[in-house]
RNA sequence: GUGGGUGUAGCUCAGUUGGUUAGAGUGCCGGGUUGUGGCCCCGGAGGUCGAGGGUUCAAAUCCCUUCACUCACCCCA
């Protein structure tokens, strides 16, 4: 009978060895980076209850009503496989009261996230997103530096030319009228608009503009903006958020039709493309949510944070960056016969305890074909043991890029391990 | 959820109007070098041609069904 070989699930990923330390790179480059700006990491549960990103991104959300993996836990609750990050952080600082001690708290974490959408390039079911959340500032200038940071994050691992995308989305006091003018425009409309924005103008009027049907493209271009309608402190705040911007020359455009996906956000909205990568072309979203903690129960702290795709940024990132992370081994140990082999089997382990990375082969095959392992591996020094060496109590070490051999003592490998 | 494209060796791909034993490059293993990698030369292993059905004397090739992958719509990071 044949077996069948059982396959990963649709739309989720390995990440093989190769493409493992480009992973680990760019994570340490953020941990830098992030902890220079004072955040601290949290490691939060990808399962949570599905109330919560209900109430958090918001019930007609396209996330929410129909990316999400929910599913009822033996009977007991609706638990989801968290789409995002925000939620969760939001629901951990209120959970364990980190307000009562300092209401700011400057927080990342990075880890995979799951939305049931049909795969295609730069987007998979499973996927990682580096995010930051900054809680109890409303200062416009932390929304500057937010920005500042993650700008400065990304041109640090070889991003050379991120667009920054700006707009505010108002507040409670200044969104409803701005929201009534929308409806308004777009009575009489409804029949040369897209099935989707027709159902819109009932569940979120904001999200057809961000629609790409040309016709619906055409007669938003004609509508109000938001920024007409933004109250004193809206408008206040967004122009110090620019101003801000400025002091650090980060070069912005303004896009008044930018809305985003996610019920919470208010006031500053950004987002951060590049053409580089076919249709999937945003690799930040992010803004501001100045009602969010209080919506899901907890005091009125406000907040700012963004997300950034992973595998996006990968995806980008210079080929010339994304060479050499993986590090091969500094030795390796060539043994032909039993007693040689009992030597390097020693020694191999002794090194590595010592933490010198070394590899030696256990297949007990000829001398030619374990030089060409240590090659394959990209070794830098091969030490060569036969009988003879052991009767000796002396190796060759040889050199793997110039071809050089030094003989070195085997009883005193002290004396020469700092060479390898 | 809706469209398009592609499935042949581990990988990248050829394969003519249907025709005999399905190929190349690369990788892997071995040899040329009795104990020295890379370059070169020689040899070897490796394929139910995605799966199922149909047409035919004959199917990788034509038809149908199905699955997988992929790109795009949509949505978003």
């Amino acid at each position: 009978m044949i077996m069948e070989i059982i396959t990963a699930v649709k739309g989720f990923k390995d990440i093989l060895p190769g493409e493992a330390g480009k992973w680990q790179y760019v994570e340490e480059q953020a941990r830098k980076i992030f902890t220079a700006f004072g955040c601290l990491e949290i490691r939060i549960p990808i399962l949570e209850k599905t109330d919560l990103f209900a109430r958090g991104i918001g019930e007609a959300t396209d996330i929410v009503e129909k990316e999400m993996y929910t599913f009822r836990d033996r009977g007991a609750d609706l638990i989801t496989l968290r789409p995002e990050a925000t939620a969760s952080i939001i629901r951990a600082y209120l959970e364990h009261h980190l307000y009562a001690a300092d209401p700011v708290a400057k927080l990342y974490t990075i880890g995979p996230m799951f939305r049931r959408e049909r795969p295609q390039k730069g987007r998979y079911r499973q996927f990682h997103q580096l995010d930051v959340e900054i809680l109890g500032y409303e200062d416009a200038r932390i929304d500057a530096e937010v920005i500042l940071m993650l700008i400065h994050f990304l041109k640090s691992v070889g991003l050379k030319s991120p667009q920054l995308e700006l707009n505010s989305l108002g507040c409670p006091s200044c969104r409803p009228s701005f929201r009534e003018s929308i409806l308004q425009f777009l009575q009489g409309k409804e029949g040369d608009l897209c099935e989707d924005c027709q159902r819109r103008i009932s569940t979120n009027p904001l999200r057809v503009f961000d629609c790409k049907m040309e016709g619906c493209k055409h007669i938003i271009a004609q509508a109000p903006v938001i920024q007409d309608f933004l109250c004193g402190g809206c408008r206040d705040h967004f122009a110090e958020v620019l101003a801000s911007l400025a002091v650090f020359d980060i070069a912005y455009t303004i896009n008044p039709r930018m809305v985003r996906g996610l019920d919470y956000y208010a006031r500053t909205t950004f987002e951060i493309t590049t053409d580089f990568l076919g249709a999937q072309n945003a690799i930040v979203g992010g803004g501001r949510y100045d009602g969010l903690i209080r919506d899901l129960g907890g005091p009125d702290i406000p907040g700012i944070g963004f997300a950034i795709g992973f595998e996006r940024l990968l995806a980008m990132m210079p080929a010339d960056q994304c060479d050499d992370f993986i590090k091969p081994p500094a030795l390796f140990i060539a043994a032909l016969g039993t007693e040689a082999q009992k030597f390097a089997y020693q020694l191999c382990n002794r090194f590595r305890m010592q933490g010198i990375p070394t590899e030696m082969d256990y297949t007990a095959k000829g001398l030619k074909s374990q030089m060409k392992r240590a090659d394959r591996l990209k070794c830098r020094k091969v030490l060569i043991i036969g009988d003879r060496e052991i009767e000796a109590q002396q190796a060759d070490l040889r050199d793997m890029q110039t071809g050089e051999q030094v003989k070195v003592t085997l009883d005193n490998p002290e004396e020469w391990k700092d060479r390898i």
